[in-house]
RNA sequence: GGAAAGGUGGGUGAGUGGCUGAAACCAACAGUUUGCUAAACUGUCGUACGGGAAACUGUACCGGGGGUUCGAAUCCCCCCCUUUCCGCCA
C-alpha cells in the first residue's frame, strides 16, 4: 500500500511512474488526495471538540472535589452537546477512512525509474542471458514423457488422490526433489541467509501483510473451518515474521530463507501451459527474503539476482533475465527481474524465479520499521526472490540434460542426489 | 472439545474511575567521570494522525469492537488470542 503523504507530495512523479503500468490511475490518486483532505479536516474538527470536552471534564472533576456539585452539573450540559456532535463526525470520519483504505488498495506500487512502459509480457526487456541452447537430437523428449519413461513422477496417481496439478514424485524423482531443496538451502545459507522453517498455513492478517489479500484472494486455498490460508509462497510467512516490528538500524539487512511447498489455485489457467510440470497447484520452492534500509535495497536486489544466477549456472542451465515492463509487473513490486530457463524439448522459456524490490509498499501494510541513526523511524524496504522454484527447474534439467542413455545430473547436484544419471 | 488464568510501552511489570501516556526495573541513547573497558552519576527515551517555519501543541491508542459515565487501562457486554490443567492424539 502506498503512503498518502507520498502521493500528496509527489503526485506528478507517482502518476508518471504508475502510467508505465499501462493503466490510468490519476482519477484514483486524485480521489485519494481529496478524500484524505476531507478526512484531515474532519479529524481536526473532531480533535477540537474532544479537546474542549476534555477540558470541561477536568473542571467538573475539580468542582466535584471542592463540593460544588450544582456548578458541576451545570457544565455537563455542554459536554452532552459535544458528545452528540462528535457522534456524527465520527460516523462520517470512519466512512472516509474506509473509503480511503479501499482506494489505496486499488493502487499498485510505483515502478522504479528503470522500468519501461509496456502492455504485457512481450515488452519485457532481456537484460542478461547465459548458457548455450543445444539442439537436441530427434529422440528428444518433453519432460512429462521423460518422467513417465524413467518413473520419476506420476501425474495420474496425483489426479486420483487429489486432482490435476498435484503430482506424485517417485524414486529418483523424489530424491531429485530433496536434492534440489537441500542444494538451494545450502547455497542460500552460504550467501548469508538464515534458514527458517515456517508454517504452511497463515492467518488473514498475514495475507494482508504481504498483499495477497485482498487483491489475490481467489488464488489462495482457504481453509474455511479455521479461517486459514495455505501459503502460495514462503514469502508470506517469512516476511510476516517482521509484521508490527520496530527494528534497529544495525539489525539490517535481515536475510531469510526457507523451503516450503506452495499452494496455488491457478484459477483460470488452462491450455498447453499446464502440461506436465509447467503449472502446478502444489510445488516446492526455496525463497529468499531481505529486509533492508531504504538506501541499500537496490544494491541488495542486485545481490539477490546474482545469487540466482549462480544457482542456474551451477545447474548448467541456459537462462535469461528479464526486467519486467510496467504492464507485466506484480501489483506490489517496484522492480522485478524474472529468470527464465530454456526448456529444450518444449522449445520455450519457463519462468523459474521472480526477484523483486517492493520498497515500502509491503512494509507499509506490515508496519515493519526501523529507527535510523538520526533517530527517525522509517519503513524498511522488503525484497524477495525464488531461489528457486522446483518444478520448472526439474523440467529444464530433464530436458536439457537428456541424452541417448538417459539424463545426466549436473556435477554440483550429484553430492545432494547420490546418483549421477537417471 | 471441557475448565481456569491472563493479554499494559523495545522487554519485565505496577496501576483505588479524574493529578496516568501510564510507576519501577532492564535495555537503548546522550553527557559527566575514567589511562582503556567496565562501573557510577545525570539527562533523554512509545506509536499514529493533525496544527505550526520552529520551539511547541491538539487528539487517539493499555488485545479488538461496542456500552455505562461529565470523565475509562480501571466498570459492563461481545469477540479474538495466549498460557495452564483435563480429554484426545502424531
Amino acid at each position: 500500500m502506498l503512503q498518502v503523504p507520498y502521493l500528496r507530495e509527489n503526485t506528478e512523479k507517482a502518476l508518471s511512474g504508475l502510467a508505465k503500468r499501462n493503466k490510468d490511475f490519476s482519477a484514483t490518486v486524485q480521489s485519494i488526495i481529496s478524500v484524505d483532505e476531507s478526512r484531515r479536516k474532519l479529524q481536526n474538527e473532531l480533535d477540537n471538540l474532544l479537546a474542549e470536552s476534555n477540558k470541561i471534564s477536568k473542571i467538573i472533576g475539580d468542582l466535584f472535589k471542592e463540593g460544588k456539585r450544582e456548578e458541576a452539573d451545570g457544565m455537563k450540559v455542554r459536554t452532552t452537546e459535544i458528545k452528540e456532535e462528535c457522534k456524527g463526525i465520527e460516523t462520517n470520519l470512519s466512512q472516509l477512512e474506509e473509503e480511503l483504505k479501499q482506494l489505496l488498495y486499488l493502487v499498485p506500487n510505483v515502478p522504479h525509474e528503470s522500468v519501461v512502459f509496456g502492455k504485457g509480457a512481450e515488452e519485457n526487456e532481456v537484460v542478461y542471458s547465459s548458457g548455450e541452447i543445444h539442439a537436441l537430437g530427434e529422440s528428444k523428449l518433453p519432460h512429462w514423457e521423460l518422467c513417465e519413461k524413467h518413473k520419476l513422477i506420476d501425474f495420474e496417481l496425483g489426479v486420483k488422490i487429489t486432482g490435476a496439478g498435484f503430482p506424485v514424485y517417485i524414486g529418483k524423482g523424489a530424491r531429485l526433489q530433496r536434492a534440489l531443496i537441500n542444494f538451494f538451502l545450502e547455497e542460500a545459507m552460504k550467501a548469508g541467509y538464515t534458514e527458517h522453517q515456517v508454517p504452511h498455513l497463515v492467518n488473514e492478517a498475514s495475507g494482508y501483510g504481504t498483499g495477497q489479500l485482498p487483491d489475490k484472494e481467489g488464488q489462495m486455498y482457504h481453509v474455511g473451518v479455521d479461517d486459514l490460508y495455505l501459503i502460495p509462497t514462503a514469502e508470506v510467512p517469512l516476511t510476516n515474521l517482521y509484521r508490527d516490528v520496530l527494528l534497529k538500524e544495525e539489525q539490517l539487512p535481515i536475510k531469510l530463507t526457507g523451503y516450503t511447498p506452495c499452494f496455488r489455485r491457478e484459477a483460470g489457467s488452462y491450455g498447453k501451459d499446464v502440461r506436465g510440470l509447467n503449472r502446478l497447484h502444489q510445488f516446492d520452492k526455496v525463497e529468499i527474503v531481505q529486509l533492508s534500509k531504504q538506501e541499500d535495497s537496490y544494491a541488495l536486489l542486485e545481490d539477490m539476482v546474482n545469487h540466482v544466477k549462480g544457482l542456474l549456472n551451477k545447474l548448467e542451465l541456459p537462462f535469461r533475465i528479464l526486467r519486467l515492463c510496467g504492464g507485466d509487473m506484480g501489483f506490489t513490486s517496484s522492480l522485478t527481474f524474472d529468470f527464465e530457463v530454456y526448456s529444450a524439448a518444449q522449445e520455450r522459456w519457463l519462468e523459474v524465479s521472480s526477484t523483486s524490490n517492493f520498497e515500502t509498499f509491503q512494509a507499509n501494510r506490515l508496519k515493519c520499521r526501523y529507527k535510523g541513526s538520526d533517530g527517525k523511524t522509517q519503513l524498511v524496504h522488503t525484497l524477495n526472490g525464488s531461489a528457486l522454484a522446483l518444478p520448472r527447474i526439474v523440467a529444464a534439467l530433464l530436458e536439457n540434460h537428456q541424452d541417448e542413455n538417459g539424463v545426466r545430473i549436473p556435477q554440483a547436484l550429484v553430492p545432494y542426489c547420490g546418483f549421477e544419471r537417471i
